[in-house]
DNA sequence: CATCAAGGCCAG
DNA sequence: CTGGCCTTGATG
């Protein structure tokens, strides 16, 4: 046997297929992954995979999914219980470097088991913990069994999550990507990186019988509901538990998450299909997921400790009265006109001859945009300076393409649409509001619970956000790196923009998983006050331009290709891209408002700046939410006064 | 004493 | 946070 000529004589690590550099844990892994796990456990950390969670877990991208890399870990075999001392019987340790040398054949004879993951019988007395095996035995536990009561999401029932076992034929996501180091610690390792050789290899000495390529991870006796505290099945046989395993449940709009959903998107968009399967994922597997997870038992019948029945923000809305009419587009319940949508003062001289300058640049048409990508930018620019008038992009091509938004937002008004005929519902009293929106002094207990709420609702809004993003026409067409790095930018933008109308009347109408409203009041035990103020100040301003979903999104688009986003390759394609939806804007407005639109749009343009400095105060936050799980130093909760207080509870 | 794994350490 | 490397301690 080659002793010391061979380098690393534990094979491959089997979580990563890096190389192994001993048995950690009770199975050969990298340092990396042996570390990984070390620190997984303690805090009892709750992962959470946004990718659908079957993440394909390799040397390159380990670190892109947490929850998949421990998920992993723990499939594998590894466990906190098997820590042991001293050496390893060189027996065991041969058998372990055969079994691993006869891998690539494959045929992985139950007997063949590395030494790490010891069959029943051949109960090596000591070496491993029993909690081995009652760990094996829990193989293939029926994925999500109790659905989430009365959880909705919000969006159309075909979101609605479907639960059962995973479909096989869905493919594990892969994170190839390369573009956006999400991490520090990706290497420029470029090598070739073949998904399917590494995933085969990975399980072939896995005690599952070889799959065809691309094998998603086996069902795990993780992906029972993380919901299901400690107790049921999994307990009895004292798993390697010290770890209350729910999974999951990391950071909300963690920048490096949707950081990683970006590149997923872009990457699919080179390959369409995957992605689709992905997205769709989202729905089919992680929602429901997550709907189960920790405070379970009281999960949906909370009964707020005290009957409240003065709810002030309730209260106020009510008084609109004109609610029940509209019922149709975005300017539903619309305040009246506090202020002109005219701009009290241009930033720069306001002149007549000011405003034609400025429209001066924002003629382009469709015809232009076929060129862009084309050769000499310069000449774009230098050619609809030439032209005079006022826009070219005609009513015709600003109505296609108006189209083309609406559908790309497909996802994200379907959406809308629920909030907003459940705003409806609740503001003319047909519904009860959700017990969590008539506390007004919120226990610990209660926050967690809204907490976790947030951090379900990601994935929907990812799925809205993104899915609204990739639909852009032209947008497609930048470089994948700045399609990336504007989305990131913008996220917090878009989000907040297409959201605009579910702000009435000083409060909020978005609704979480379980139907409650994400109200101002809850805002408040999650953000700073500043920010919630601004939030709210800018939603109402946007929302008395009386905008349609068409000018709404492209807003959201114009934000999207601020060409001030730093970072950015293509400066000038971005640019373009802005001036076109800049114009398209324009259009629409002429279209709607027809007397004022020139104002409106000043006024808009008047107000996109303020969301630069809210964004970066939102990503500061969503910087300590990485943190894994409730946030202490973030959240906060009411005493008995009624005051607000930052960290511990009662 | 030789080995080996858990943990600690800390630069990146 | 990561993971390569070093120290600690157990074990044969
Ligand atoms: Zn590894
Ligand atoms: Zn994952």
């Amino acid at each position: 046997m080659p002793m010391g000529a061979t380098p690393f004589p534990f094979g491959d690590c089997r979580v990563c297929t890096d190389k192994a550099t001993g048995v950690h844990y009770g199975v050969a892994t990298c340092e990396g992954c042996k570390g990984f796990f070390k620190r997984s456990i303690p805090k009892a950390e709750r992962y959470q995979c946004f990718f659908g969670g079957r993440c394909i877990v390799n040397p390159q991208n380990r670190n892109r999914c947490k929850a998949c890399r421990f998920q992993r870990c723990v499939s594998v075999g590894m466990s906190i219980d098997a820590v042991k001392m001293g050496r390893i019987p060189k027996v065991n340790k041969e058998r372990a470097l055969a079994a691993h040398r006869h891998d690539d054949n494959a045929s992985s004879s139950s007997d063949e088991r590395p030494f790490a993951l010891p069959t029943p019988s051949s109960s090596s007395s000591s070496v491993l913990p029993s909690s081995f095996l009652s760990q094996m035995s829990h193989h293939n536990l029926p994925m999500m069994e109790a659905q989430h009561p009365r959880s909705s999401l919000p969006s159309s029932q075909s979101k609605q999550f479907s639960s059962g076992p995973i479909p096989n034929s869905v493919a594990p996501f892969d994170h190839s990507d390369n573009f956006l180091c999400a991490n520090t610690h990706d290497n420029n390792s470029s090598e070739a990186f073949v998904s399917g050789d590494h995933a085969s290899h990975a399980w072939a000495s896995e005690d599952t019988p070889p799959q065809q390529v691309p094998r998603p991870c086996p069902p795990q006796a993780w992906q029972k509901p993380p919901g299901a505290p400690q107790g049921s099945s999994e307990q009895g046989a004292s798993p390697c538990s010290s770890v209350a395993y729910s999974p999951l449940g990391v950071s909300p709009y963690s920048p490096t998450v949707i950081k990683e959903l970006i590149n997923q998107v872009i990457e699919s968009g080179q390959g369409q299909e995957l992605q689709q399967t992905l997205i769709r994922q989202f729905f089919k597997d992680e929602i429901p997921l997550n709907l189960k997870r920790k405070l379970s038992p009281e999960e949906d019948s909370y009964e707020p400790p005290v009957k409240q029945e003065v709810i002030p923000f309730k209260q106020e809305v009510s008084q609109a009265t004109d609610l029940q009419d509209d019922l149709f587009l975005f300017d539903l319940i619309n305040t009246p006109f506090k202020e002109p949508p005219v701009p009290q003062q241009q930033q720069h001289p306001s002149s007549p001859l000011q405003e034609e300058g400025f429209l001066q640049q924002l003629q382009l048409d469709l015809h232009d945009l076929d060129q862009y990508l084309g050769p000499s930018s310069n000449d774009v620019d230098a050619r609809y300076l030439q032209r005079h008038s006022r826009l070219s992009l005609d009513t015709d091509k600003a109505k296609l393409l108006t189209t083309k938004l609406l559908t790309a937002a497909t996802s994200f008004i379907e959406t809308l649409s629920r909030n907003r005929l459940l705003m409806r519902e609740e503001v003319s009293g047909a519904r009860e509001p959700h017990p969590m929106n008539t506390i007004t002094h919120a226990r610990k207990h209660q926050v967690l619970f809204m907490w976790n709420q947030l951090m379900d609702s990601i994935p929907v809004c990812n799925f809205d956000v993104l899915g609204l993003c990739r639909g852009i026409p032209m947008f497609n067409d930048l470089n994948p790196k700045d399609q990336a790095v504007l989305m990131e930018e913008a996220y917090f933008d878009i989000w907040l923009t297409m959201n605009a109308g579910l702000f009435q009347k000083g409060d909020s109408y978005m609704r979480l998983p379980c139907d409650a409203r994400y109200s101002r009041l809850w805002m408040h035990y999650f953000l700073p006050e500043k920010v919630v103020d601004e939030m709210f100040y800018y939603t109402e301003k946007i929302n008395i331009c009386h905008l349609t979903q068409g000018e709404i999104i492209t807003i959201c688009i114009i934000q999207l290709t601020n060409p001030e986003h730093r970072g950015i390759t293509d400066p000038g394609q971005v640019s373009q891209l802005h001036q076109v939806y800049l114009g398209l804007l324009w259009r629409q407005l002429q279209l709607s408002h027809q007397t004022d639109y020139s104002q409106v749009f000043n006024f808009i343009m008047q107000l996109l700046p303020m969301l630069g400095p809210l964004n970066k105060m939102q990503a500061e936050i969503v910087a300590k939410f990485q943190v894994d799980s409730p946030p202490d130093g973030v959240l906060r909760y009411t005493n008995e006064d009624g005051d607000f207080v930052n960290k511990e509870f009662d």
